[in-house]
RNA sequence: CGAGGCGUAGCGCAGCUGGUAGCGCGUCGCGUUCGGGACGCGAAGGUCGUGGGUUCAAAUCCCGUCGCCUCGACCA
């Protein structure tokens, strides 16, 4: 019982108080450290394991739909910034400027890029000449600097990482296929590899992206009802091909302005998993993309063949491409199974003499706490079944999570009282944005998104007839 | 940027009616343990965030400053 409240103690109760049970676990699992510079963190060796997984598993999917990764300059001029004048807007407050380099003030200041349109754009006008230079596809890795004012690891950094990427069409209909391709790829991977389930569709106008036509979005829902916008998809229309002169000639012999879209995703991915996964004991990772899919603790280590049994096993699943790691370290099972659960590992194997005796090992799983006793025959196969299960089981417990806290209101009161109780909260809105305003002014939530293909009769704000229902939420 | 809280050993804290720093955990060494945070013995580790002031004397009192955390306004 002692012992029990020794550990309960490491980390603040996630239902009593969210933001510092997410704080404790971040520092602890050593996913992240604080940097020196306000806003600024360290990506650790088990966090950036995790981004690695998540790049690897979207450039898969980026390479099937024709994206090429490439690598565009960090210092954008400034100038560029003000050739689109509602991006400017937009970004101007947190753009972090470069004025000073090798000991002279420069001619012109550079920004530390905050997304990367601008130069992405202009480098486009230059290589795209013809209709047969179209689609141009291109995708960066980079690191981009907002300046914000509150910051917290993962969900919202002055640096982070992300992936942005920029396609450039003949047909705004190519082009909005494409903003809403990627969408769906974003989609498709939050659930298949996050176990995140999302809800897709457009932003209003007042969330839209500075610079955007439409912008889209993928909103997942928190352990405390809070609302994280996990990606975005924008269709650009002609805004920024006409900034930066991006046309090409036709096989109609004529000039034609091109259509543009952007799209990307963040570390802030990182953040999702842990908010929508995690509990009392601490992180619960996706099979997927866990960097240590299985541990393996030895009972008893010392006793004959006990290190050598566990290594054997590792070596199998290892050689079936699982992720293993074995603690050989000299704390005691108990303190392993803890710490390990913390990490969030999606499976642990127990394995002592009296396993290795009767040819078994014994399997516990980190989202239900199940223990099983398999074989050690097959037990690469077993494994990576026990992992297939994990995963679909933590979908399935999100989606259930979500489901359960998703209402309707018709009002400004029910509104209120849904998302003070941590709900999404659907109701019909007028399309003006002063229902829109007044809303985040009264209850702190904001229009996610909207809910489509749903109607309402009136607005929950003013009464006259509904346009659109709106997914309303607190938000990250 | 507004409101609150916090800076003392790696981490968590005590010391704050001034007298020259202590506890728990962790770390290191040796040994015994091992199926839900084991134990014994020994050891290392701190210019008390920082600058100034008061005083014979400051972690402690006063003023400034920097940083961090939480909650609001702005954003992935």
């Amino acid at each position: 019982m002692a012992k029990e409240n020794q550990f309960v103690e490491q980390i603040a109760n996630i239902d009593v108080d969210f933001p510092q049970w997410y704080t404790d676990v971040v520092l602890k699992t050593k996913l992240v450290d604080y940097g020196p510079v306000k806003g600024t963190m360290v990506i650790r060796p088990y966090g950036y394991a995790i981004w690695e997984n998540i790049q690897n598993e979207m450039n898969a999917r980026f390479k099937k739909r024709g994206v090429e990764n490439a690598y565009f300059p960090l210092l954008i001029p400034m100038s560029y910034f003000t050739k689109e004048a509602e991006h400017v807007e937009g970004f101007a407050p947190e753009v972090a400027v470069v004025t000073v380099a090798g000991g002279e003030e420069l001619a012109e200041p550079l920004a530390i890029r905050p997304t990367s349109e601008t130069i992405i754009g202009t480098m486009c006008s230059k290589w795209v000449q013809s209709y047969r230079d179209l689609p141009l596809k291109v995708n960066q890795w980079c690191n981009v600097m907002r300046w914000e004012k509150t910051t917290r690891p993962f969900l919202r950094t002055s640096e982070f990482l992300w992936q942005e990427g920029h396609t450039v069409h003949s047909t705004a209909e190519d082009a909005e296929n494409e903003t809403q391709a990627m969408l769906e790829l974003y989609k498709e991977f939050a659930e298949n590899c996050l176990a995140i389930p999302v809800i897709t569709g457009r932003k209003t106008e007042k969330e839209r992206f500075a610079g955007a036509v439409a912008t889209y979005t993928m909103e997942a829902m928190m352990h405390d009802g809070k609302s994280l916008q996990a990606g975005t998809s924008h269709y650009l229309g002609q805004n920024f091909s006409t900034a930066f002169d991006i046309q090409f000639l036709d096989n109609d012999g004529t000039h034609k302005k091109a259509f543009t879209t952007s799209w990307g995703v963040s570390t802030r991915l990182i953040g999702a998993i842990i908010m929508t996964h995690g509990d009392e004991r601490g992180l619960v990772l996706p099979p997927v993309v866990a960097p240590v899919q299985c541990v393996i603790v030895p009972i008893a280590a010392r006793k004959g063949g006990v290190i050598e049994a566990c290594e054997a096993l590792k070596t199998k699943l290892e050689g079936a491409g699982i992720r293993v790691a074995l603690d050989t370290t000299d704390n005691s099972p108990g303190w392993k199974f803890n710490e390990w659960e913390m990490k969030g590992v999606p499976v642990r194997i127990e394995l002592g003499p009296r396993d290795i005796e009767a040819g078994k090992m014994l399997c516990a799983r980190r989202d239900n706490f199940e223990k099983v006793e398999l074989p050690l025959e097959n037990a690469a196969d077993s494994i990576k079944e026990l992992l297939a299960s994990v995963q679909k089981g933590l979908l399935e417990k999100a989606r259930k999570h979500r489901d359960e806290r998703i209402i309707y209101a018709d009002d400004m009161a029910g509104i209120l009282a849904g998302v003070e109780a941590g709900k999404f909260v659907k109701a019909g809105w007028c399309g003006c944005r002063e229902c829109e305003d007044k809303i985040k002014e009264e209850t702190a939530a904001t229009a996610r998104v909207y809910a489509e293909g749903e109607s309402a009769e009136k607005c929950a704000v003013c009464g006259k007839d509904a346009k659109h229902v709106i997914i309303y939420a607190r938000a990250y």
